[in-house]
DNA sequence: TTTGATGATTTCCT
DNA sequence: AGGAAATCATCAAA
């Protein structure tokens, strides 16, 4: 009617307009069906820091009850004010209809006071647009804390980053080159390789005895894939690293090193691991996997899914940077950091897991 | 339900 | 900025 016309001239809130269109990406505010899915959509791309994680259809429509929640309170509350803000308008606008029996009231002045109506509610509903963006902002924290999505990686990926590890053992410390290399193997970001490398680092340096076993399984495996390779055919030749330019796990990151080859954790079961025989065949397999690891193209869905069960190539993985040095870096500076007690560093006995939770 | 394993985050250090 | 160490939060097997 004749209220309406007065607001149109309002000029748009750039805040409003934020929040506004805030609302309506996330699916509370605009069009009632397919706001909340891609809304709920948004969170999980968001969640997954991109690369795409497969939707896990329980916290999928919890977070989208949770929304749908929010959404109804919000449209609620904005109908309230809606329907409070006309009906003030249309009494007011009698009033002055009524008062102009007694007085000359110039239809601007009604305008006027319509207008002035109108800018405080749409003051209140700007409070509530605000607070429904938090209320939006919150949840979606809390569902997009990467802790509470924690998923265990496939059998393949632990592999393929284990293989890395107690073939570099002597220095796990991948280069960027490297890390990228693997989280494209393994269907995993970069900066989870960094976590999976701090994590093993760490949690190898505390209980060696333990990581032994592991150590001595993948020292086994790799060396059978050697021989496996060797077997089959005229390859290139072993114990030249340099042989091609992109070389498999290079197992000695810096050969020639007081230590060897790994060092002392490289001959942990007698098993005469050798390191540089493996490098050569191992490529052999990787080639042939390449490009099926290559289809995977990053980290997509079905990630988390036991998937790929092929051996893992761990081909073409640049060595080491070998910026750091490599000499025993399970000894290197054990800083007692912020606990202070405890720096058992080498738990030799008593497998006891490191690992303090703080519940009972 | 308990408990060890494990991925992620935080804090501090170099 | 990258790593070590501690810690948190969740998963998953027993």
């Amino acid at each position: 009617m004749s209220i309406r016309g007065a607001q149109d001239e309002e000029p748009p809130d750039p805040q409003l307009m934020r929040l506004d269109n805030m609302l309506i990406a996330e699916g509370v505010a605009g069009p009632e069906k397919g706001g909340g899915s891609s809304a709920a959509t948004a969170a999980t791309a968001a969640a997954s820091g991109g690369p795409g994680q497969p939707d896990n259809a329980i916290e999928h429509s919890d977070y989208r009850a949770k929304l749908a929640q929010i959404r109804q309170i919000y449209h609620t509350e904005l109908e309230k004010y809606e329907q409070a803000c006309n009906e003030f308008t249309t009494h007011v606008v009698n009033l002055l209809r009524e008062q102009s029996r007694t007085r000359p009231i110039a239809p601007k002045e009604i305008e006027r006071m319509v207008s002035i109506i109108r800018r405080k509610f749409s003051a209140i509903e700007m409070q509530l647009k605000q607070s429904t963006c938090e209320a939006v902002m919150i949840l979606r924290s809390r569902f997009l804390d990467a802790r509470r999505k924690r998923r265990n990686f496939t059998k393949n990926s632990t592999v393929v980053l284990n293989e890395y590890f107690y073939s570099h053992l002597a220095n796990p410390y991948p280069s960027e080159e490297t890390k990228e290399q693997l989280a494209k193997q393994c269907g995993i970001s970069v900066g989870q390789v960094s976590n999976w490398f701090g994590n093993k680092r760490i949690r190898y340096k505390k209980n060696i005895g333990k990581a032994q076993e592991e150590a001595n399984l993948y020292a086994a495996k790799i060396a059978a894939q050697g021989a496996q390779a060797t077997n089959a055919g005229p390859q290139t030749s072993p114990g030249d690293p340099n042989s091609q330019g992109a070389t498999n796990y290079n197992m000695v990151p810096r050969s020639g090193s007081g230590l060897g080859s790994g060092g002392m954790y490289m001959n942990l079961n007698g098993d005469n691991f050798q390191p540089e025989s493996i490098g050569a065949n191992v490529q052999s397999q990787a080639s042939a996997l390449r490009h099926v690891v290559n289809q995977t193209g990053g980290y997509n869905d079905g990630m988390y899914e036991p998937h790929m069960q092929q051996t893992p190539s761990s081909e073409a993985l640049s060595p080491t940077d070998g910026s750091r040095d490599e000499k025993d870096w399970t000894t290197s500076n054990f800083n007692p950091g912020a606990g202070g007690e405890n720096n058992d560093a080498t738990h030799l006995d008593g497998d006891e897991p490191p690992n303090k939770r703080s519940k009972v």
